[in-house]
DNA sequence: TTTTGTGAGTAAGTATCACTTACCATACTG
DNA sequence: CAGTATGGTAAGTGATACTTACTCACAAAA
């Protein structure tokens, strides 16, 4: 898993080889497969791997926050955060597991419902407690928070751009909690 | 192209074979290569036709706006519904092509880049107008549309849901023009 | 002390594909 | 009619994900 880890820092998945693999951690092909029961399952494993550390951490944060605007604000800022600080995890995520089925099945896949089921708990209990207007979409907002995080880190790791985490992550609350309308 | 659109309606653009292209376009797989650099080549082809197609019809239905706010509705909906109703599109868009660099050199990403430069072109006009805040960030409020549009469709992508386009995209434009907070 | 079982590891395949090469035939064009 | 694109094929080839059959170390059991 270290050695694909690190490879995935410079290329695509479909451009390592298990050979590649094999050799960059001193152990012949056919040992990945005594751990793994192919190359996608190495991936989904490396990406399962990473998604407990950005869970932890993030819940770790939202205990802190007492509004549920706080506590949006909170998850969008790490989330940024952690896929800006972690290149591989985020290509893992954004890039390279939903073109296939296979994914949504994994184990990994079923973190990433936890994580989303988290977010829209938040909403319900914001629009119960009148943070956000009673006629809100809950699941809606989460797809518009879900979505404008994940698009903006797609230049960052598709061009290797920088991103300004904290002004990016203000803006997104900004417009989402506040509007655009003049 | 024709055989490969079909054959990606059932799966993804890894399981597909050129043998079964070819095979379903009742020619030989040396042919395909008379005419396409590689398979990847061909994915980048098919998609850019769809595009032209998307494209055309959200600038047919722009010109009927007056205000920027109704233009970027009307794209938020139209995109929707392109999404909607052309499965083999985003699939290809939103699954399939973005894992690789070389996409970002062909000449469907051009068209990409084109219909992003026309939505940012929308919100600068609508900020000089004063229909949205003076301080709003043109890039970002396009991140935020772009990823919620994109984000919207994924679950009737991958999992075949359904989507009510014209909640959705109402929805969508309600939270970023007006805000959720109370 | 002997036996048996098991987990770690290997070497040498094999099947499947994407892609290539060397041809063939037909229609048009100067 | 010669020459040359155009549309097409058949038969490779090389890379690569995955498999199979095997060794070895070593620990527990007998």
């Amino acid at each position: 898993m270290n050695s694909f880890s690190s490879l995935m820092k410079g290329k695509d998945f479909h451009s390592i080889t298990t050979a590649e693999i094999a050799g960059n951690a001193a152990v012949t092909e056919g040992l990945i497969y005594k751990y793994f029961k192919d190359k996608k399952d190495l991936l989904y494993q490396v990406l399962g791997d990473h998604f407990l550390n950005f869970t932890a951490k993030i819940k770790a944060r939202v205990v802190n926050e007492k509004t549920c605007v706080g506590q949006l604000e909170v998850i969008i800022f790490s989330s940024l955060e952690s896929y800006a600080d972690n290149r591989v995890f985020s290509k893992i995520l954004l890039l390279e597991v939903r073109n296939s089925l296979e994914f949504f099945n994994s184990g990994a896949y079923g973190m990433v419902k936890e994580y989303a089921a988290n977010i829209l708990a938040i909403i319900e209990v914001g629009i119960k407690k009148e943070e956000f207007k009673a006629d809100t979409d809950s699941y809606l907002l989460r797809k518009v928070i879900l979505g404008a995080i994940e698009h903006a880190c797609l230049g960052e790791i598709i061009f290797g751009r920088e991103l300004d985490i904290d002004r990016v992550s203000k803006g997104i609350a900004n417009i989402v909690f506040n509007g655009v309308k003049a």
